[in-house]
RNA sequence: GGGGUCGUAGCUCAGUUGGUUAGAGCGCCUGCCUGUCACGUAGGAGGUCGCGAGUUCGAGUCUCGUCGGUCCCGCCA
């Protein structure tokens, strides 16, 4: 017998068709007499009937199977009797009476059931990851991952894109993430570098003159984990040349309207601009989710005249006032949410917040209002644009704590209160970035972007005295909050790669230890060049909406790093470390691999 | 590195103020059952309460430590 179809390729159109299905066993329903077996392949379910009075030997058969038994199966498809049938169901109209049945394999008891609609603990999924991975839902998000892949490929290969393989075994970068390390057997003591992205390559590659390349790329970073963070993970990464910021948006919004696609979503570009200023200033995140509006106002200017202390010394000492405003939700709160809110604003870093609300019946608030003369309190509501029935929370602080703490008030906010529109797709580009940011902690300037970043060129008058005012040629692409990609045009002139490096501190010498190459290539006829890459396993995570890429990623690893399928990472044998002439201080890991990196 | 949270049967969970022999549903095993679809029904097996100390006459329950999962902060150009 050799498999003709796929169980959920049948239908009603299928009738008296003989077919041959295998796939393994979801369910057996046996009645003593008849035996009722649910078929399970990648492409849907087939119920299977066998009755002890059509085929003596194929019930047999099936009294002896179990859940999750592999089986092969050749019969007509039938109708099912009247008042029977299963609409709802893809193949509830149908049902298949086996003539022969063959068993192609058993299977113990699993660990846990398959599609019980409960949420199995997720590190039992990932030791079982082949188990977890045959129920519905994660094969779903595979060929949803699988198609956008391909969409992706297929557009970027429409527009006359080259797909090219970059090293994964390289060179450390600096600034950055933490490299994973990988050390040379044939050169002892040096090590290569897993990439955290194919940055220089492709950048050299523009340089050769491939003029528009992009691969689906692994990157690998050696940083602690999250829901949304993974040591390796994909990019969409992509570089042109002759092109400049307008190039890079519409081919990347065409290559999100066809991912997009996949999902049954219908996106248009252009996406809104914003400046990472304006989105700071009004969202407080440089990755604002713009599903629902709640904008921070700036009520500085009340906070310098006020008689009350604690704002008017905040502002005077450079600080400033901003504020929340609440819509509706004066009445409907209690003093107990407005006191849960002041521990979740103080939690952000607030050293307080203040609120009033503006009720039918007069305004209160959090103690302050007997420091405002009643047209400062006018003046802030209208400020805040409150009106009857809102509340304004405020927070005063130096300009970076007042725009964190109100930026992620707002998002918290919203979720409790509900207030995001799920069915919206809030697309946009943030640009402008800054070039450079203070490290307070090593005490010098470092790229925001990376260091081959171009500052716009008319920012660079002012690069010697004020590099931090200086914009980046850089953008994100933003989702729903998201941060789904980002890139930049780059510096293709050797004079400005150098005058970046040293704004950062990084000496010609270390520069050219590092990645002379591309200050040598950038210096052998570059051209004007630029990019983007975008985070596959984020995109498809959304597209998909689940709360972890781990749920898009077919063998993820824990937030300690491990995989607990393989047992990964484990202890290496003597005679390996010794071929590597390596040493450790770290303890002896025990038999079972404890995922403890100290 | 720090904070929150979870860990009891194969799975999902309940377990009172510390008190006899630790329970339920599902799964598994054995019967019965010819139109089920989370089939039904009767019975049965199954436990180092993550691990280690401590407090106590007595710990699943309290304390400390530790391991693991998860979420977050730091970190992630």
């Amino acid at each position: 017998m050799k498999r003709s179809i796929g169980c959920g390729r049948l239908s009603l159109d299928d009738l008296d068709k003989e077919v041959c299905v295998a796939g393994w066993v979801n369910v057996r329903r046996d009645l003593g007499g008849l035996i009722f077996l649910e078929l399970r392949d990648r492409s849907g379910r087939l119920q299977l009937v066998a009755d002890p009075n059509k085929n003596k030997d194929v019930h047999e058969k099936f009294v002896t199977l179990r859940n999750e038994f592999v089986i092969i199966a050749r019969g007509k498809i039938t109708r099912r009797p009247e008042g029977t049938e299963k609409p709802d169901q893809p193949t509830g109209m149908i049902e298949l009476y086996p003539d022969e049945m063959e068993l192609l394999n058993t299977s113990r008891p699993l660990p846990f059931q398959l599609e019980l609609g409960q949420q199995v603990d997720e590190s039992l999924r990932l030791k079982y990851r082949y188990l977890d991975l045959r129920r519905r839902e994660m094969q779903r998000n595979l060929i949803l991952r699988s198609r956008v892949t391909i969409a992706i490929r297929k557009y970027l290969d429409e527009n006359d894109f080259l797909d090219v393989e970059t090293p994964i075994l390289t060179k450390a970068t600096p600034e950055g993430a933490r490299d994973f390390l990988v050390p040379s057997r044939l050169t002892p003591g040096s090590w290569y570098a897993l990439p955290q992205s194919p940055q220089l390559f492709k950048q050299t590659l523009m340089v050769s003159g491939l003029e528009r390349y992009y691969q689906v790329a692994r990157c690998f970073r050696d940083e602690d984990l999250r829901a949304d963070r993974q040591p390796e993970f994909t990019q969409v990464d992509i570089e042109m040349s002759f092109i400049n910021e307008e190039d890079i948006f519409e081919i990347s919004e065409g290559l999100l309207q066809r991912a997009f696609k996949e999902a049954d979503v219908d996106i248009k570009g252009p996406f809104p601009r914003l400046t990472y200023k304006e989105v700071m200033d009004r969202f407080g995140s440089d990755k604002p989710d713009l599903r629902f509006e709640m904008e921070i106002k700036d009520l500085t200017e009340v906070a310098k005249t006020c008689e009350f202390r604690a704002f008017k010394e905040t502002v005077a000492a450079g600080g400033v006032l901003k504020a929340l405003c609440l819509k509706g939700m004066a009445e409907k709160s209690s003093r107990k949410d407005l006191d849960g809110w002041q521990e979740v604003a103080k939690g952000f870093g607030a050293k307080a917040l203040a609120w009033l609300t503006f009720k039918s019946e007069g305004v209160k608030s959090s103690g302050i209002d007997k420091f405002f003369k009643p047209e400062e309190i006018e003046q802030m509501r209208q400020l805040a644009g409150a009106e009857t029935g809102d509340i304004v929370l405020l927070v005063a602080d130096t300009y970076k704590v007042v725009t964190n703490v109100l930026g992620r008030l707002r998002l918290k906010l919203a979720e409790d209160l509900g207030l995001i529109d799920e069915s919206k797709h809030a697309l946009l580009w943030v640009v402008d970035f800054p070039v450079f940011e203070w490290n307070e902690d090593e005490n010098r300037l470092e790229a925001v972007h990376h260091p081959f970043t171009s500052p716009r060129l008319e920012d660079l008058e002012n690069f010697d005295t004020q590099p931090e005012l200086a914009r980046a040629r850089a953008y994100d692409c933003v989702y729903n909050g998201c941060e789904i990609g980002g890139g930049s045009i780059r510096i293709h002139s050797k004079d400005v790669q150098s005058k970046v490096f040293s704004k950062i501190g990084l000496t010609e010498e270390t520069a050219r230890e590092k990645f002379g190459f591309l200050l040598d290539a950038l210096d052998s006829g570059a051209p004007p060049h630029g990019g983007i890459a975008f985070g596959l396993d984020r995109l498809v995570m959304l597209l998909a909406g689940c709360k972890s890429i781990r749920d898009v990623i077919a063998f993820p690893k824990t937030q300690s790093g491990a995989c607990l399928l393989t047992d990964a990472p484990s202890a290496a044998p003597d005679e390996q470390l010794k071929e590597l002439q390596l040493k450790h201080e770290a303890p002896k890991q025990p038999a079972k691999v404890t995922a403890d990196k100290s």
